[in-house]
DNA sequence: CTGTGTCTACCTTCTGGTAGATACCTGATC
DNA sequence: GATCAGGTATCTACCAGAAGGTAGACACAG
């Protein structure tokens, strides 16, 4: 089991930072130091592999937003987080959001891959969507236009403001990317 | 000279559309018909063939903004333009802009391939800088904010929305995340 | 007769994946 | 506590095919 997750934590950081196609058993071999039939064991197949790690990627997001509006009750309070959860993500724009990765490569995932990516591009929407649906209530959030297309809105500019920064190496411009969207954040 | 076109044509398709990882010389000769040593004869190498590839895929780019530009003296209407440059690359869904697709697989790309992507990131904003500049002129774009920070934001705005929708194969999610920026134009 | 493009044939390395042997751990039995 | 069975994890050794790339022959045009 935690071979298990050792294999995912690796694999994954393949993915985010040389994509899908990018990188093979013989990597993991080398990262983890066991033979890539050892490998094999835990995941017989690359499809599956890549399966597990969208699954595990989607839940893991998918809790820290739930803790997030847990914590939070204001809708600005949420944005900032989630703004910073995205820009944690590039690791000093070495890396990517597994799900932006993959979405990149579409054409070699599985179907079942793939839905993953759908549901989690469905379930960020969604809690944004609910944000600005709160951002309308307590006006915490300046400007506030019509929830579910400044949800879009908001995830489209995110992921791409990090595959602009991890394209340049560079997390400031992540920073320049969401600085106006950061603006419209009222701070009480 | 033709065929050096006609190899580029085809190469660009495969990567747009799998990402350069996932496309081979032999995809080449599958799709083009010769044997893959004659397509080496006129790009002995894959690296020479992805800078050829990201620089071209630029220098269109760029002249298509400048014709735009040239064509359009209001903001709003550079602006709309420019929307619908990055909704068209989409084909409906099935592929990405070239920058985008390499981006995403940065640590596969030799480094003057990445200057390309770079240079072009440069000057998208440069001529995005340039057109909200104009729209705090003419008034056409609503509530134009600090033209580099709207730069910034609108070029990761079209990125995340391409990829989205590209993820989704679904043309409609570039619409939805564009929304409320092509909602700002004002019409006359 | 030289240059350009194409071909066949081949090379090395990597790819995802498999077979089968061995080591290891755990828990039941004597 | 020693022994044994059974599952789990690892290993070596291999496979077929694809990867990027090269060598050298041939065709054909100017």
């Amino acid at each position: 089991m935690d071979r298990k997750r050792q294999i995912l934590d690796t694999a994954e950081r393949l993915v985010r930072t040389r994509g899908y196609d990018g990188f093979s058993y013989g990597d993991l071999e080398a990262a983890i130091g066991i033979r890539k039939a050892s490998i094999h064991h835990h995941f017989p197949s690359k499809a599956g592999l890549g399966l597990a790690l969208a699954a595990r990627y989607r839940g893991r997001v998918i809790e820290r937003l739930n803790a997030i509006a847990a914590r939070r009750t204001r809708a600005a309070d949420r944005l900032a987080e989630y703004l910073d959860l995205y820009r944690e993500a590039l690791a000093g724009g070495q890396q990517l959001c597994l799900c932006i990765a993959l979405g990149a490569e579409r054409d070699s995932l599985a179907p079942d891959t793939l839905a993953q990516l759908d549901a989690f591009n469905a379930e960020s929407l969604a809690w944004l969507t609910q944000m600005f649906d709160l951002a309308r209530k307590d006006a915490s959030i300046s400007q506030a236009g019509e929830p579910g297309l400044e949800a879009a809105a908001t995830l489209a500019l995110v992921d791409g403001a990090q595959l602009i920064a991890r394209t340049a190496g560079d997390v400031l411009k992540f920073d320049l990317a969401v600085a106006l969207l950061k603006a419209r954040i009222r701070l009480i």
